[in-house]
DNA sequence: ATATATCGTAACTGTTGGAGCTTCATGCCA
DNA sequence: TGGCATGAAGCTCCAACAGTTACGATATAT
């Protein structure tokens, strides 16, 4: 058995068993990769791969494990790279962040030059996805922090650091009834068509949850991902946003009015995921710290020493910082 | 980097730092080795093995962590294996159980013959050790099952399965004075020299307790590691011998007057220990319950996935049979 | 100081992983 | 149904490399 060929069947199952279209992504040939698997299932003595004729067409119950277990050793194997490099050189490295808009653009931009500032050498990379697709990222070990609101709680091979607690805000036109209203409720609120996230984003769910509990129906008349877009809409005056507080820019954001939902919705926390099981480098602690200054070193290390499902104990006495 | 360089540091590490013992081992030449090694620290950018002129003397800092994650490497590797073997023949493998003497001689022959003649194709392979030699074999993968009562604690990587409680016995000549007696008490019994076990055995801690509690010191003139020297060494006349309830053999033993001795020192539990992260082979978890029968393949399975120190909870309400 | 154990170096060799081309199987569409 | 596109496997060749043997160098032990 070689690590070759453990990260050939890792990848080509990440490539939807597509050979030809693995290779290409790994700068090989096809028919060596074909035969490194073969190689592998000869000395293992199981097909890893179903195939009708010379197509894969699915991964066995055998290889589903097998598959799995290479992925367990591929990610140790990075592991043994990051401690080496750490030891070699602490400041020189690469940080991936997989994250969502509302973060990548309003929470992160301070703490980004901050760090790269501090640490020059390190390679940050940023991806955006949805919450589960950051989720999987970083389960997968495609990157290494998931920061976000939602959806991490669905992959249980992460650690879920919580880093901060934010409210909603409400977004109107300057020339809007609710932009001279004292007290909003909502009630108030159900009877203007609004523009708001997309399920599944930036705590979306609480946001209705808070219509139900009061036996009420939104007019969502446009969803979006991402702030910037919602804005645009109520801009147009297609309704009323409701966006994260983090989420308004006085500077830019002049022409709009926003008016305090702290009362409305139930607040929502930002965390950060971190796979069990991979190498801290030095400036990932710091990284950490920096975005949420109680998360120190040690509580860090306890909670990603802790079993699955055991590390909220950890963060029972401390209270969060609101943004 | 390869799975052969990891498996060098690893096997180097084991063998005191000694190249050329571990080629031996290993069937194959030292510049071999030597030269892999280089190649993987010239990789890594890291010295894993500190030399003095030709002499490694010591791991770095940095290759202890790094050795440490080869031996992962290496297990999970393991793992691969046993899964495709349990795929294709879920009735042919091995299984190494490390344990004491006690356990081999009179808890674990009965069930060893009828597994064996369940599974004739699985190699069953013993290593006899100290509590704490048998807790690390399993600890780094030289055996899958860890069988005794004492030491298991002290390796966190390690899953303990409760599997029965035992008291202890005394043992007397037919001629002796306490065989006449009716009531066997701390304090008479510590007017007699003492045969028992070695420290760190068969629940010697134990022993020691219910004499200090009393405020008593035992006169314990001879230790040994297993029940059958202690019975030689009674029969000699040498002192009163106090062992396992279960290394009484009715058949063997009738010169011997066994009193019970249940109600002077705390009853002992014996316990399986199971490396985390170990692939369950189907006549894996058929063995344990053979064994416990209370332990069913899901409280096994909870127990594993369970975090570090969080498996104690599984067992709360079950009480474990008494031999 | 000498002997022994042990590692590194160098030259050599057998093995093998990968490139390139060809062949074969499958699915899709006219 | 035939023709075409896609994609996997078979085969050959070559370069790279893991492992071997022989030898020299250096530390540790007596």
């Amino acid at each position: 058995m070689k690590l070759q060929q453990l990260r050939y069947i890792w990848e080509v199952t990440r490539h939807n068993l597509n050979v030809s279209a693995t290779a290409q992504s790994l700068f090989t040939s096809q028919p060596g990769i074909s035969k490194q698997i073969r190689l592998l299932e000869d000395e293992l003595g199981v097909e890893i791969f179903a195939r009708s004729g010379k197509h894969l067409t699915r991964v066995t119950p055998a290889g589903q494990s097998i598959v799995e277990l290479a992925g367990q050793v591929l990610r140790t194997v990075d592991n043994i790279k990051q401690v080496a490099q750490e030891h070699s050189d602490d400041r020189r490295g690469s940080l991936s962040i997989a994250t969502t808009h509302t973060q990548a653009r309003y929470a992160l931009p301070p703490l980004i030059s901050e760090f790269t500032r501090k640490y020059p050498d390190v390679a940050l990379h940023m991806q955006q996805g949805t919450p589960k697709q950051i989720a999987q990222m970083v389960s997968e070990g495609q990157a290494d922090f998931a920061i976000c609101t939602e959806a991490l709680e669905l992959f249980n091979d992460l650690v879920l650091l919580p880093c901060y607690r934010w409210n909603r805000c409400v977004l109107v036109p300057e020339d809007h009834p609710l932009a001279k209203l004292g007290d909003l409720t909502l009630e108030r609120l159900a009877q203007y068509p609004l523009v708001t996230y997309v399920f599944g984003f930036t705590g979306r769910s609480q946001l209705d949850d808070a219509f139900r509990n009061k036996g009420l129906t939104p007019n969502v008349v446009l969803t979006a991902a991402d702030a910037d877009v919602i804005k645009t809409y109520v801009r147009l005056g297609m309704g009323v946003g409701i966006v994260a507080h983090m989420a308004i820019d006085p500077q830019a954001d002049t022409d709009l009015v926003p008016l305090d939902a702290s009362h409305l919705f139930e607040s929502s926390t930002t965390k950060i995921g971190i796979r069990r099981g991979t190498f801290m480098r030095n400036y990932m602690y710091d990284f950490v710290q920096r975005f949420a200054p109680h998360l120190e070193r040690d509580i860090v290390d306890a909670a990603l020493a802790a079993g699955p499902r055991h590390e909220h104990g950890l963060f029972e006495g401390i209270d969060l910082p609101v943004r």
